[in-house]
RNA sequence: CCUUGUGCAUUC
């Protein structure tokens, strides 16, 4: 499991069985654990029910893996099952859950069940600490909701916590997202005099910041900063910059910066291509973006459903929808499953043909995949 | 024996 071989575990616990050996709660958790590791909830919640199948009762562990697992994947209707079944049988669930719980429920921007959440461990006595407030501030900035995420922070030091970098970060992000990079630099300023950790993270949301206004000397002059506190950039330094080359059509500036990367060990990946991708859709080049799919997929990369989405989207915007149908029939073949985003892109195409009825079907089977239209 | 939460990049 450790290495990455779920498939070969199982196959050994199978091994056991067939000994008359009875696997136990360690065992299950362990596999657990593996596809967890990997990133399959599909997998772990398999196992989860054959352990109960078996007449297992899951422990404490388990359902923390599962919950964590489940919420980071943004299944956190998944995750609030196995949170419920864990009372159920009498475990209590401690800050750390209800943390995992309420970081899912901010990053998918549904803050009120985050409150909820954060009222609930409060009601049962167990306290928010800083991780818990900072998952909080970090979801009303990406709300762009600043003044409750200060709030919060009020709220924090009047309960004796102290906001950390972390916290930092997020409020400078937010103001970065809402456009008001002086707000960040004065916190970035007041953290300087403070003698508060800086990592490459505070820096990358700035040097974002900056690009995503357009002051790419400003950015480029943060990441003089950044160096001379012997700061490396990392692979989110160099997508930011990368990014904002391609939106700008600088191709061979971003091709030359991908390889820069590459000499220095940090591996360009899915994000770095998407960005080209992009670029290229945005500069109206859709053949060379389609040519770079297949170059990486020759190269062993695997298009994801935003490499996906970026195609469809620019068909539908040229109003081409067999060639959007195209990516689209791609895409599941590459078992990527399409989500509200590129449904969306394929209603808005097919309502600038006026292709009304088709609009709709795909409306409907939006609705009858059990997604949520936005 | 096994698990553990918060901040940054790409589509909308």
């Amino acid at each position: 499991c450790i290495k990455g071989n779920v498939e070969d575990a199982r196959m050994l616990m199978k091994e056991m069985q067939a000994k008359g050996l009875v696997p136990n709660n360690a065992t299950y958790n362990v596999l657990i654990n593996g596809h967890c590791k990997e990133g399959s909830t599909r997998n772990a919640a398999n196992l989860y029910n054959e352990m109960v199948g078996i007449g297992l009762v899951p422990d404490f562990i388990t359902y923390n893996m599962l919950i964590n697992v489940h919420a980071k994947a943004g299944l956190l209707n998944q995750a609030m099952e196995y949170f419920k079944e864990m009372q159920r049988i009498g475990l209590v669930p401690d800050v750390v859950i209800y943390t995992m719980l309420i970081s899912g429920y901010s990053r998918e921007g549904i803050m009120n069940e985050a409150f909820k959440l954060r009222d609930e461990m409060v009601e049962r006595g167990s306290m928010p600490d800083v991780v818990t407030y900072n998952a909080l501030i970090s979801g009303l900035c990406k709300e762009r909701r600043l003044s409750e995420a200060n709030d919060l922070c009020t709220e924090m030091i009047e309960r004796g916590l102290i906001p950390d970098y972390v916290t930092i970060t997020s409020i400078m992000d937010g103001y970065c997202k809402k456009g008001e990079t002086e707000a960040a630099l004065v916190l970035f300023n007041g953290m300087l005099e403070r003698n508060i950790k800086i990592d490459v993270v505070i820096y990358n949301v700035l040097i974002n910041g900056f690009c995503k206004e357009g002051n790419l000397d400003k950015a480029k002059e943060l990441l003089n900063g950044m160096m001379e506190r012997k700061l490396a950039a990392n692979h989110i330094t160099y997508s930011i910059f990368i990014d904002e080359l391609c939106r700008k059509g600088k191709f061979s500036e971003a091709f030359s910066l991908r390889e820069e990367m590459s000499k220095k060990g940090i591996a360009p990946n899915v994000v770095t291509y998407n960005s080209i991708i992009n670029g290229f859709c945005q500069a109206g080049d859709v053949r060379k973006a389609e040519d770079l799919i297949n170059k990486m997929i020759v190269t062993g990369f695997v298009p994801d459903i935003i490499t996906f989405n970026t195609l469809i989207r620019t068909h539908c915007n040229e109003e081409n929808i067999s060639e959007a149908l195209r990516m689209f029939h791609k895409m599941e073949k590459a078992g990527v499953m399409p989500d509200v985003i590129t449904y969306n892109a394929l209603i808005n195409g097919l309502c600038r043909q006026g292709n009304m009825q088709e609009a709709n079907a795909v409306f409907e089977k939006l609705k009858k995949k059990g997604m949520v239209p936005n």
